[in-house]
DNA sequence: ACCTGAACACCGTTCAAGT
DNA sequence: ACCTGAACACCGTTCAAGT
């Protein structure tokens, strides 16, 4: 009945079982990421997840030690991509403009990302310090003493994860599909609207902020701690 | 039996049910923070804080809409007491220093206000937009084109909600007890276990980790930032 | 070794019912 | 008007049991 035994013999030997698609720690984050992305920060779930790599929820937990090492193994993924190694040919100024936005974009991309980095620590946080030190050894080049190296490196990092976590938490504000005018608009709006005298200057400036290009505005805010870094670009 | 008439009076009209402490929206804030500081951020909880007000979870419905506007009314608070307007005979750049510190120290205290901070945004979010005004205010002080005054503010407030953000997560990482050069020490010994070539800068600097004074280093980043936005204290 | 899925111990929030 | 507390619809995580 059986006319090739090698085949009939690779068939049945072991039940092989090999599943499709088997779950490994990269498939798990690779889904986690999707998740996070279309369904927002609190769209990430075990169920949902499992639902995702067809399985149970207590599968994942053989790959990963829990949600922590889940969401921190996503950022990283996400920050490790975005942060590239430095140009050889750039001023150490251009390649700390080059990191800065390449955080800035993805958090643009997975505002996620951006909620994780503003509330992780430098302790052993992959992520974070993957930026510090993109932002430190431009700093290095940039010949600023060695006494100042960590307070300039430290002031680009922290404003870098401020603007961070405020772009996420301007994502969480509005709806997934709002457009940028349309939300700083509102927001100008709401701003004319507070009380004249507790809130003097914000209400000063609530007619500029439609017109603002938020990248521009997070670069130039660089531009500002890089002139107090070095006040010039080349010695005059 | 009943020598007087208006006790009695006075003792049964109405049941009165005036309870010791009838709940109200300050109580709960109040009461809020008080779990916040002492049991983490993990520790507010409907059921502990009714537990703490002697009442059941949904009483505390009546005052507040849920936990989002809870806890946004407790880091009002909060902030609203620490950054105090300013006083009147001093720089427009010591009076940034004075608010920047105020939210630095109000952080060290309540950990968990920088943890809101991070992940507020300014569109309406009271606390958020106290600082930025302050912070405004004296950036229109120190006479900048009008056109950067947004730049201006913003770098700093982003900035300080950078460390706010850092701060929280530092604290998080620590138990409880744990002082400042101690876990200095463990960040620092981490960091010189990093690998050496991807890890060249965090490495450098690690050894000077430990004779950081997190506060002196924060102004420090404020002021590079107000040297990038005023070159010098007074023209020369 | 790896997966399954029910079960556990929590959450925030709601709501009929009380006073 | 204000409070009560059981109940609902979720969570993350565990773990005996399977293959």
């Amino acid at each position: 009945m059986c006319h090739n035994g090698r085949m009939a013999a690779t068939r049945t030997r072991r039940p092989e079982r090999r599943r499709e698609h088997p779950l490994s720690r990269e498939r798990i984050v690779e889904a986690a990421i999707e998740l996070l992305d279309t369904a927002g920060e609190g769209g990430l779930t075990f169920r949902a997840l499992a639902e995702r790599l067809a399985t149970g929820p207590g599968a994942i937990y053989w790959h990963v030690t829990g949600k922590d090492e889940l969401l921190h193994a996503a950022t990283d993924a996400v920050v490790a991509a975005a942060v590239p190694p430095a140009a050889a040919d750039t001023t150490p100024q251009d390649a700390i403009r080059a990191t800065a936005l390449g955080v800035f974009d993805a958090i643009d991309a997975h505002p996620w990302v951006g909620t994780q980095l503003a509330r992780s620590s430098m302790d052993m946080d992959a992520p974070i310090l993957r930026i510090f030190e993109r932002l430190g050894r431009q700093v290095q080049a940039l010949g600023v003493p060695r006494a100042v190296q960590f307070t300039a490196a430290s002031a680009l990092l922290n404003y870098v994860v401020g603007v961070a976590g405020q772009n996420a938490a301007n994502a969480r504000a509005v709806e997934p599909g709002t457009d940028r005018t349309e939300f700083l608009t509102t927001m100008a709006a709401a701003w004319a609207d507070l009380d004249p005298e507790e809130y003097r200057f914000v209400r000063d400036i609530a007619g500029d902020l439609p017109r603002h290009d938020d990248r521009v505005e997070f670069l130039a805010g660089i531009d500002l701690i890089l002139t107090g870094i070095a006040p010039r670009e080349r010695p005059a």
